[in-house]
DNA sequence: ATCCGTTATTGACATAGATCAATTCTAGAC
DNA sequence: GTCTAGAATTGATCTATGTCAATAACGGAT
């Protein structure tokens, strides 16, 4: 990041566990995970988590709801491990056009990235199997599957963990 | 749009049915519609389509992945009634920095609004039923289901005509 | 107005994935 | 190391949605 960028955003430590921001928070703020991991869920209304996405090293993590007109977060986002993380104020997201040329043209290849992202999960949601959408998960993310919890990724594949469990015995010996 | 970014773009009439992007592409571009309703949708392995979004009026459309790492096109987009729209080189998406300060606030909030907008829906994908997700998507577009038939909207909510059709008769008369 | 091809509905049946319940496994606390 | 709570696996069902097939309703072209 640089330096002028480094201004403004302010240095944490975060614990396994601890929760960043609840659903319903009408503060918000960004995340950039310097080291760890962590992840956002939508907690629906039968109490349900559903994995939103899952940030390691380098990532940022928000919830974007609350910049259109939705007027707070739905996303519930926690740590999954110890990590560092620099928080970054809204005002810095809505703002980008006040950023230097070279840090605007980053964050503009990142709103990019994230919408491409997306429209690569809805099509998946829309038209892969669990299984396919696993082994898509996988190749996707091969880093992310040691780190985390199964019942996690099922909940990111929109799948119960008892299916997610199926599906891994159906590909390790077909 | 401002002045400035009026002379960058291209005015064009399209007839209903026109295919204005194929899957596959690695030339691509987004269309704003001034009149008229544009559709992109996915195409998998078995030969189904998936659609992606509507564009009605005023929306943008265009797809993100060959400005990620994905080399071409995943998305075809045609028009679903004779339309007026403004086509928009990828360069002027890409290098939103060089637009006016206005038009270039604009922008970032449009990429805000995709990413919230794919937010919902993938949160939708995942926990809602498909009873669930075709109210939400009349309450979300309600004067888009009169305009396009009911298959393109089975196939934006992820399931089959037929259960649409049950669906809606359930709906109807519960 | 009449045709014809597409779209929507309806029914019967199949299946992926969910749910419920019972073990087993595992990782952290002591 | 041993306990213990949560995580994962496995089995037995259940259910929402898909598939296949047949009919009915449109809507554009002539």
């Amino acid at each position: 990041m640089s330096n002028t960028f480094a201004e403004t955003y302010s240095e944490k430590q975060v614990a396994k566990g601890e929760i960043l921001q609840h659903s319903g928070d009408t503060q918000i703020q960004a995340f950039f995970v310097k080291s760890g991991l962590l992840r956002s869920y939508y907690l629906d209304n039968k109490g349900k988590e559903h994995t939103f996405m899952f940030a390691p090293e380098n990532w940022f993590i928000m919830d974007f709801s609350p910049l259109t007109n939705i007027p707070c977060a739905q996303l519930t986002i926690d740590a999954l491990e110890n990590s560092e993380i620099y928080v970054i104020p809204k005002s810095l997201v809505i703002n980008i056009h006040k950023l230097p040329e070279e840090e605007l043209k980053n964050q503009i290849q990142r709103f990019i990235n994230r919408i491409g992202t997306l429209q690569t999960r809805v099509v998946m949601l829309m038209s892969a199997t669990a299984e396919e959408r696993y082994v898509d998960f996988l190749k996707t993310y091969p880093n992310i599957a040691q780190r985390v919890p199964q019942k996690m990724i099922a909940a990111y594949l929109g799948i119960t963990p008892e299916s997610l469990s199926r599906a891994r015995k159906k590909i390790s010996r077909p």
